[in-house]
DNA sequence: AATTCTTTTGACCAATTGGTCAGGTTGACG
DNA sequence: CGTCAACCTGACCAATTGGTCAAAAGAATT
């Protein structure tokens, strides 16, 4: 899904490429910060330091931008179930899964939360991605959870809701870390606090359908 | 904290109240489905068949309408929480709690989207909010939940991150509610599917922290 | 060096939108 | 009925903003 970085082939590939990187990081902080609507071209072009005429020559439409910055943590999400295919026992593909998802989610909060903003809007843009890509996904997905639960490894629940908490939970720390860096005395988690949460989760999470652990150290 | 309600005593104030109902009501689905800036007072407006200039009337800025719209989930799920102080055992307490959350995403979707809508960009307009009655509210629930794991009716968790897992897990319901509808062939959960959801999330979690249940049919 | 293609930029425009205001209407009350 | 306050409304305005354009500057290629 991601494709691998290649080598520019010009000093004009190169800076092409630079700026890019640089519009779309700083549009989805923008993005996330202020919604679709609330989000300036002009904003985002000064927080990339170009003039806005510039930025319309990359991206032609805001829409168009938006898009973009929504693909790529689409994207990241989808290869953070790789564990599924690559882990036989529910402990080590669900723990992955849930520990990769907490990482992304303390690495990549804006773009988490332009998804939910998009989602909460009722995807007006990136709806055909959940009717395409995300039904497939989850269908194959749920096909291995089932499988695990006719298996006697977890109890038997309903694999969507699973993955709804699973996506839930740890989409919370990063799209709503202004209330929790508020709860937490008003600074952000450091990275002790992180790895708490994130065992915390899984821990929860885990025990709560009932997984056969290998080791309850 | 939700004020009863009493009689109105004329025949304006009667019509005041029922015009500020649907106001708030409509300036809720509004605000919920495009974002504080993507919401139009115009859009409001007609929703609420008034004219704009009508609208102002009653709420002189957008921000002071947006306030009330948040106050109101708001308050509407700190006294979901009463199970904290009526029930004795985490079993009844938390069950409650969470069931009570569930059915405040079915009932008050929009509201639901508001709030995440306004933490995820940074809580500009009820930051207040957050650090004095979040902030008393979650302490004084912490105390609670700590008592029941040092009388061993819980496993040792942080009860913060219980917290964190029971609002993200309730209020995805409502948050992402399009993407769910859409994972369900494109169809609102029914009757059935709620009821399925919330027992769901319900026995995953309090199972999840080994809460002592008193009857496990 | 000449030519061509890509990139950069300031100036500009049309549409949207939060909010205002003056004047009209309606209910309450003595 | 008369008076007053609350309520309603069309017309209007200033500010914002997505997007355009023509012209200049810079890189690549011959």
């Amino acid at each position: 899904m991601l494709v691998p970085v290649e080598k520019p082939k010009s000093k004009r590939e190169g800076l092409r490429r630079e700026t890019l990187a640089i519009i779309l990081a700083t549009a989805e902080r923008i993005f996330a910060d202020h919604g679709f609507k609330g989000a300036t071209m002009q904003a985002i072009a000064d927080g990339a330091h170009l003039p806005k005429a510039n930025l319309h020559y990359y991206f032609p439409t805001k829409q168009d931008l938006y898009r973009q910055v929504v693909e790529r943590i689409f994207n990241i999400w989808l290869d953070a179930a790789e564990s599924f295919d690559t882990q036989a026992n529910p402990e080590e593909a669900l723990g992955t899964y849930i520990r990769k998802k907490m990482e992304i989610s303390r690495s990549h909060p804006y773009g988490s939360k332009v998804w939910a903003n998009e989602v909460i809007h009722g995807a007006p843009i990136i709806h055909d991605y959940l009717e395409t890509t995300l039904t497939e996904w989850t269908d194959s997905r749920i096909e291995v959870i089932e499988r695990w639960e006719t298996e006697g490894l977890i109890d038997p629940v309903n694999p969507r809701h699973l993955l709804y908490m699973i996506w839930s939970t740890t989409q919370h720390y990063a799209d709503f870390s202004h209330q929790i860096a508020t709860l937490n005395n008003g600074v952000p988690f450091n990275d002790a606090q992180w790895a708490q949460a994130t065992e915390c989760v899984t821990n929860i999470i885990l025990k709560g359908i009932g997984v056969k652990r290998g080791d309850p150290s």
